[in-house]
DNA sequence: TTATATAATGAAATCGATTACAAAGTTGAG
DNA sequence: CTCAACTTTGTAATCGATTTCATTATATAA
């Protein structure tokens, strides 16, 4: 397959390759006659320009990077539709970026901007190397999506956890719940200690007890880690009879491991989640969650990436989130 | 930032351009004293390559599309982490391009190919534009994995569809079902065909009735569809007491929906599903479902289209499914 | 008609790498 | 010590676009 480049367009057209990237790029600077000609040329010989030498020229690749730690979690589907919409409505493309929280991995994407292939980064994953990335947001632009670092400098489009949290547990005590557990992960991430905050919040404000045994911190994000949590819950002798889950991936395991143990949900145990998940409204009751703003989360990151591309300033922003009651409460 | 490239390298380190590319290359060539001076210098400028001159010249991009209709599909998770993985360790990265089902939105990342910002690219999109893809092929490296053209000339990797549904539906059979519904997706997908082949083949071979009234086709593969799609069959006077979905999501969609009826699965109705995604373990009841290999196919596909750009001729594969049998039988 | 302002086009530099070929430097044999 | 053979390095072309600046063509005013 020959490639056909600007040269043989220019000489196909009878005018010079400078006319020819005006007409592609810049066309009412060019009579209308010659802007025919080069697009006839251009027809006949189904020229399409390279990309890269573009980019090379204009220094820029249109690519965006986004960081997360495994698509496989649903909670990442709607953001990153939100993100990809908003960057190919501005001519860029998306790289989703599955770290599998490996550092090997994180470094050959960081090496993707490094190397120019990549004019930003959306960083989403919690397990980043904070370090690298503020040290990396000092040369390009980055910006956090969700999971954010509040020592650092970095812009963020975030929730306010610790009052979502509050909410739910406060749902879950004005059904007169008064041992209420919680299924939180690591406390490392910044969501997971605003959650916290929030449950303790709500437990401290009506006087309920705060047990460290009703407290259970999974290693992973998955519906193992979901399920291990509420065997180990239910082992309690004084047990709990609501269970507030800092994601719906675990809540969704946790309501597993119920349903295997003939526990009846809610009446003998009911169950908040975060983040309205699709699949929430598929479990067996359905699950009461705290719903995030995704697709408008993404929508709001992209932008601000390519604001910040563009050399624009960018805010931080913090949106609302909402409780979405159903059949497990 | 102050971009540092080939030159001040070579200035820095008292050589020519040519001498620090190959140090970069194929450094063997270069006496050590002087890929020791290079090297020194690289890291006092703290220089990393552009990879879109490298690219430019090289004519390549080392970018492999993977065309899917919807990350949030999660049948598509493991086959996009075997794809990755094998990108990965052969210097490849990918870039995950939703169609939505969308001509427009394909054809954006189509004309990525075109303008040699891509290397080549794997469909796994059911509903990609046949006629434009085997077009394409001519031109440009191309795979496809799982969903495939059987009339086309596009290498593939997939499973036997039919002897995979025929094997669910006989172990339905087996089991003692006569009356079997079939939940499958548009007629119009090689999958959705060879799949109804294999629940007519089954169902033929005991002598059992195929019903129109029990056959639902669905118009996307959501878990609503699958919701849809099992209302409509408890309508059915004579109702069936097993159903056959073509796909997991389809199946826990009708799993709800029999839930939410009181209907005891697999007493009053068994259910298959297909694909074996993470979901289909956190069900209540858990689901019987064919596995396919996908991290395996994910695997070959990334082989072969890595292969295919660097000219070499591909094979097809057909690869194994596994009955998994669980609760919902 | 001529002088001048303006619009359209082209020539050549540039982005930052790789690489063919030429030139310079080493090595070893005779 | 000389010359051939082989290494190592450098020069300059190249990939395919964009863009500055100079030049030519056209329009406008006097």
């Amino acid at each position: 397959m020959m490639m056909t480049n600007i040269h043989k367009v220019a000489e196909k057209a009878g005018v010079s390759v400078a006319t020819v990237s005006r007409v592609l790029n810049n066309p009412d600077v060019v009579t209308p006659k010659t802007r025919i000609k080069v697009e006839q040329a251009i027809k006949e010989l189904d020229y399409k320009p390279s990309a890269l030498a573009r980019n090379l020229r204009t220094s820029e690749s249109k690519l965006i990077l986004v960081l997360l730690p495994s698509i496989s979690n649903p909670f990442y589907t709607d953001i990153i539709n939100g993100i990809e919409d908003t960057a190919i409505k501005e001519g860029y493309n998306i790289l989703l970026c599955q770290t599998d929280s490996n550092p090997e991995r994180e470094n050959i994407y960081f090496n993707l901007i490094r190397n120019r292939m990549a004019d930003g980064i959306i960083s989403m994953d919690p397990t980043v190397n904070k370090e690298t990335l503020n040290e990396l947001a000092r040369d390009y632009p980055i910006v956090q999506c969700s999971e954010y670092d509040k020592d650092g400098t970095i812009s963020y489009v975030s929730i306010d956890s610790e009052s979502a949290a509050y909410h739910a547990v406060k749902h879950l005590i004005k059904l007169g719940h008064e041992r209420i557990a919680l299924i939180n992960s690591d406390q490392k991430f910044l969501y997971a200690r605003e959650r916290y905050q929030g449950y303790e919040k709500a437990l401290k404000e009506y006087n309920l007890p705060i047990r460290k045994q009703w407290i259970y911190h999974t290693e992973h994000v998955e519906f193992e880690d979901g399920q291990q949590a509420m065997k180990v819950i239910l082992q309690q002798k004084e047990r709990p009879t609501a269970v507030f889950a800092v994601s719906d991936v675990l809540a969704i395991g946790a309501l597993k491991e119920l349903n295997s143990n003939g526990i009846r949900v809610p009446e003998d145990m009911a169950v908040v989640g975060f983040d309205k998940i699709v699949f929430s409204n598929m479990t067996h009751p359905t699950l009461t969650t705290v719903a995030q703003p995704m697709y408008k989360m993404g929508c709001i990151s992209a932008e601000m990436i390519i604001d910040k591309i563009r050399g624009k300033k960018v805010e931080n922003h913090i949106l609302e989130h909402e409780l979405i009651i159903r059949e497990s409460t």
